[in-house]
DNA sequence: CTGAAAGCGCTTACAG
DNA sequence: CTGAAAGCGCTTACAG
């Protein structure tokens, strides 16, 4: 029957449960003037009517942003945060939005910002962006809490961000290749602006060098996270006169792209060639050989970030400003100890 | 001060614009009552005080379902419907949903239903599943209509789906193998039942046919659309006493799989042996060698799926209850003339 | 084409 | 702890 009469109402709530309008609004609201049985009872019946009120509170949403082309990365924080928004019964919008000018953003930030708050959302997940301040301060005027995962710039205390312990990463990768042999190992990062390629970047460097095998800078290249770039820097690093036994890659697709290269001019790896990864995606497990790389757990990320997120949204007090997941690696077939010379 | 004073109000509007609230109101909802000056004016006045009034149907949003983990398939398709839902001003909420048994289903396929139309969603899109009954009528008698994209079972009058043209899509990669030459060609396809896979075989197998070049019972295999049944599946076809020179996978990542396991045992790709895949994701690109497939237009597909679950949404006719986009063969480096006996 | 007035669904300050 | 009553934001049938 409420059914045929559309949405119930709460006065067919509060007829059912014998109590006044103004009861059940308070349940509704979780008002603490009310005796809990009478909640208990009208709790019930708002379930059993599947009452659902009107106003995008009652259904929270958060929106998720991503800045660049969706891939396998995208996938396995996408999961992550799907994840904990079902569990929280949050839903998650899912939007992208591309890093252009300001000057040619469509809608306006500030236009923007309020559309979010008007549809309801409790909070945004930004993922691994630098978020341009005018998005920033136009969030904030909103009133919508911001969450950054993966930050692109270092942490700063006015945005609350989630990350994964790059350094650290760095670090083991070139203790895995220092451990197998390799002294003459090259790295091939991705954005140099990005933070988490400089972490990367300097874990790795600091380590082989503290092993006194420091790595030449004209083996280090900084280009973008893609596959291309694993490619096009995989060949300037082969053609060193004095070419490395191992590469770094900043991320999988990078590795998978030097792996390629290294095929296409007879050089076998892990034989002729080391190559580590970093992220451990699908593509780690697809290539071939399948790709020692250090694990971001970007699934975590995704889970805590939503977490995190509502908990901004709820205006709880978050434990600190950025946090940090632990990387691991994972060692499969594409690393092994340096040909003998 | 509007932000001062939270969301704008009829009132505020009304007052700014010199009218009625009831006049602001029925250009609100599109009466046709109004005066064109009227009318402009008072939409001027909405924008500019970001009127956004309260309820979800002013916040038009349509849930994507996928119902297995999230890979380079679902990325494609995602990004397809995220183009077009951002020109149609449509958030997408994207939910995972796995299907399991109706019984252990939580909630219950009515309270589901309810809860999305409660939320205010104009349309379900949900991705390549075979929808249960339950849920198909949940959805029904909650009043929100549902758009299947690529339906593993066939397409049904009753509900509406967008797909490619699978059949054509199997004719297409064993013309492309005959021309080259292959007399032997074994298929490693997905589900059985799913009505893409079995429309790629029957494509696949009646141009070989019908070229004079059968395929034989024992060099088709039914498994999984993944990695990992590529690996295996591809490892009993190469077991044949009399292997095939050609194998066409069911989709990339099977393709991938048997590329890699042909590779374990010393066989080359494409000079002893050539693949051919199916959707064209990002796996095939940065497949090694690269992978000849069958481009499935994805992206346009989540698309067209979005544009064509807001005309459901509307009330509008649909052309058809079932369209397919075209599918088109891409020619990388995974198929080459068979070797010479 | 416009708006006064009645009404709907909900919330809240307040009397009991 | 409860609810009558006032009020808010919006919609709509209807009089002009």
């Amino acid at each position: 029957m409420s059914s045929r009469t559309g949405r119930p109402t709460l006065a067919v709530i509060a007829e059912a449960a014998g109590v006044s309008v103004a009861t059940v609004s308070k349940v509704l609201n979780g008002r603490e003037d009310v005796a809990p049985g009478t909640r208990a009872l009208v709790q019930d019946l708002l379930q059993r009517h599947y009452y659902v009120g009107r106003g995008p509170t009652r259904h929270p949403t958060v929106e998720l942003i991503f800045h660049g082309p969706l891939g396998a990365y995208a996938t396995e924080v996408l999961e992550g945060v799907l994840d904990a928004s079902a569990q929280a019964g949050v839903a998650v919008v899912l939007s992208l939005r591309p890093l252009e000018p300001p000057a040619q953003r469509t809608p306006s930030a500030t236009a923007w910002a309020l559309g979010l708050a008007a549809a309801g959302r409790q909070a945004v997940i930004s993922v691994c962006n630098e978020i341009p301040a005018g998005d920033l301060a136009a969030l904030d005027r909103a009133g919508v809490p911001l969450l950054v995962l993966d930050p692109l710039v270092a942490a700063s205390p006015d945005v609350t961000s989630v990350g994964s312990t790059n350094y650290a990463g760095g670090v083991a990768a070139a203790e895995h290749l220092l451990a197998l042999g390799h002294r003459r190992a090259a790295y091939l990062g991705g954005d140099r602006t990005a933070a988490c390629n400089q972490a990367r970047f300097h874990g790795f460097r600091g380590t082989m060098e503290a092993a006194g095998c420091p790595v030449p800078e004209d083996l280090v290249l900084h280009r973008r996270f893609r596959y291309e770039e694993g490619l096009a820097g995989g060949a300037v690093l082969l053609d060193h006169p004095d070419p490395p036994t191992a590469i770094f890659a900043g991320n999988d697709e990078i590795a998978v792209g030097v792996i390629e290269t290294a095929r296409t001019r007879g050089l076998r790896v892990p034989d002729d060639l080391s190559v580590v990864g970093f992220d451990d995606t699908h593509v780690a497990q697809l290539s071939s050989p399948g790709l020692t790389t250090v694990r971001q757990p970007l699934r975590d990320m995704g889970s805590v970030a939503l977490r995190t997120a509502l908990q901004l949204a709820a205006g709880e007090p978050v434990d600190s400003h950025h946090v940090e997941l632990a990387t691991s690696l994972v060692v499969r077939n594409s690393t092994a100890p340096p040909a003998p010379r």
